[in-house]
DNA sequence: TTGAAAGCGTTACCAA
DNA sequence: TTGGTAACGCTTTCAA
């Protein structure tokens, strides 16, 4: 008859191996401040091997008081190449440092209720993409025991260390490019979809602030992600008189031109057009698509960030601006 | 002086609330095999409220002997708005399950390595998608409690069950496609991008099979995601002699498409080219790119199956064939 | 060099 | 209606 095998514990390695629960410990860990002979060793860890033992991470984490988790909420929009590619950076930093990255799927969760979920789970170090979490956030967080909270968006959260995505500056970059091109009528695309707002704005505030004084009229150009909707406001163009515009990003950007064109506008002589994000398939347009280039911190610069804080818990939160943004300009522009 | 605040435990509740730990445990929980004096309930609530107390989630299924988390590999690579839309679906489903989705970072981790990280958090189910689980990690998982195991990708592994991602389907899709529109020496493009080949060699086998005892020549093409290498591709396209292209999926169908054109190809006519994914991007290129799209499960279906997993973890492994794959015909082929 | 035992925060059983 | 207590798996201090 098959017995249904019970997970082992520590216990069932100590008992085949004929040692006590202390020892196995000992061994397992390689702890220092004991002598264990290389036979005891042996057996040991062949009998951990044998019964496919796994240490229990709850058990351990609820006995040492931490743990070595850092969380993240799981984005719930589709992230590009650039996001991706620096969540993997910074996963492979923190690994470096023993940290275990964690994702936590919090869709369908709202504000307090999601921050409340990560909580229970008493991660050393809690990072936030966006602006979901406010300061009582950060208290109900640090008072369970996360030693640090950084976001990385927009804005800053009191007592939270901050990586300040300055995606204004994105639209200043933009917004300047047009200028100087000698563009005097601007258009903005704010993305429909919901939960890009958070960008958005910013970059939309970061054109109207960089034509501010110059009299140029800066115009809010709602989009959904479909051709209908390009086709329309393509439609609509000649009649709203605009110049340039700034797509929000790549994807919207090669949308928008696709629809200009077919209205039979010329790009870039009737109207100009730059996106942001700097995505390959850009180039491969006629014409090339400007883009607004942008440059996310390291991984190994946010991964030595949260080492910092999580070592020096009270210490002052740390606010720094990253996301360098440059115009590459192609010939759309 | 400023007290350093200990994390309050539902001890630290029950003293603000003059009652015992088990009567907190009690109101807390909504355990209604109880009665509790709603005069009691009140002050714990309140006492919690006040003091900001959060369950420790390890406590818990320490005690319990199990939790509601559903691990998964992060995706070390970037993934599309198909995956990532499939993914959402996924945590919202196994919400309403109350189950609870994580993604363990394992970037950086090697096979067996990860599998035993994983184990340490006994989840109680498990998901992986692509190829990286073997038997014996199955093995691993089930010993350590985890009652679920599931795959997702192109094959299946004893003892888990499968959702098998038919990628072949998708080269066939493509192969018969282009033998019908009469094209006789086809290329599949094999990104060089590591990770990808567990999708792309299915893709290219697929095609292959489509093709085959049709006496049409199929070449394996590899190529790197950068304009360099598809200009390569396609100054040797004429010497080639190949009249189509299976490219992997639309972002490399573009890439290529691109370089074919700035060859002096013509597309469709001196070579057809078409994609994967059905990407929005795909169909504002002149010619307008055909395309396989793909249909995803849903993920109310995954979270069903896992679902029922947990609840029979003796039952028989389901496996069950989903990747829905059907040929969106536009322009370039 | 090894073992016994305490305790981390919870919950569930059994008494009161 | 409420409280005491044991147990989950692990590490670590103290004692042998």
């Amino acid at each position: 008859m098959v017995q249904i095998p019970n997970t082992p514990t520590s216990a069932d390695v100590a008992r085949l191996a004929g040692v006590s629960r202390a020892t196995v410990s000992y061994v397992l860990n390689n702890t220092s401040a004991v002598r264990i002979s290389e036979a005891t060793r042996r057996r040991v860890r062949e009998a951990a091997r044998e019964l496919g033992y796994v240490p229990h991470a709850a058990a351990r984490s609820l006995r040492a008081g931490h743990s070595r988790m850092v969380l993240m909420p799981a984005p719930a929009i589709p992230v590009g190449p650039l996001y991706s590619g620096f969540l993997s950076d910074l996963q492979w930093a923190l690994g470096r440092l023993d940290y275990t990255v964690v994702q936590y799927g919090s869709v369908g969760l709202q504000g307090d209720e999601a921050v409340r979920a990560w909580a229970e789970l008493r991660p050393v170090a809690v990072l936030v993409p966006g602006a979901g979490l406010g300061p009582e956030g950060v208290v109900l967080l640090k008072r369970s025991g996360t030693r640090a909270v950084v976001t990385l968006g927009p804005g800053r959260v009191d007592g939270a260390h901050a990586l300040l995505m300055d995606h204004e500056a994105v639209g200043r970059c933009a917004g300047a490019h047009l200028y100087e091109r000698g563009r005097r009528r601007i258009g903005v695309v704010v993305p429909v979809e919901p939960g890009l707002d958070a960008y958005a704005l910013p970059r939309l505030a970061g054109v109207r602030e960089a034509l501010r004084g110059t009299g140029t009229g800066v115009t809010e150009l709602p989009l959904a992600y479909t051709e209908e909707a390009a086709a329309e406001a393509a439609a609509g163009w000649r009649a709203a008189g605009l110049d340039a515009v700034f797509a929000y990003n790549d994807e919207y950007a090669m949308l928008l031109m696709r629809a200009l064109q077919d209205e039979g506008l010329r790009v870039p002589e009737d109207v100009a057009v730059i996106g942001a994000d700097d995505l390959m398939l850009g180039r491969l347009l006629r014409p090339r698509l400007s883009t607004v280039h942008i440059e996310l911190p390291s991984g190994r610069a946010l991964a030595e960030l949260v080492d910092r804080a999580v070592r020096d818990p009270g210490g002052e939160p740390e606010v720094h601006t990253v996301l360098g943004a440059t115009v590459v300009r192609r010939e759309s522009s």
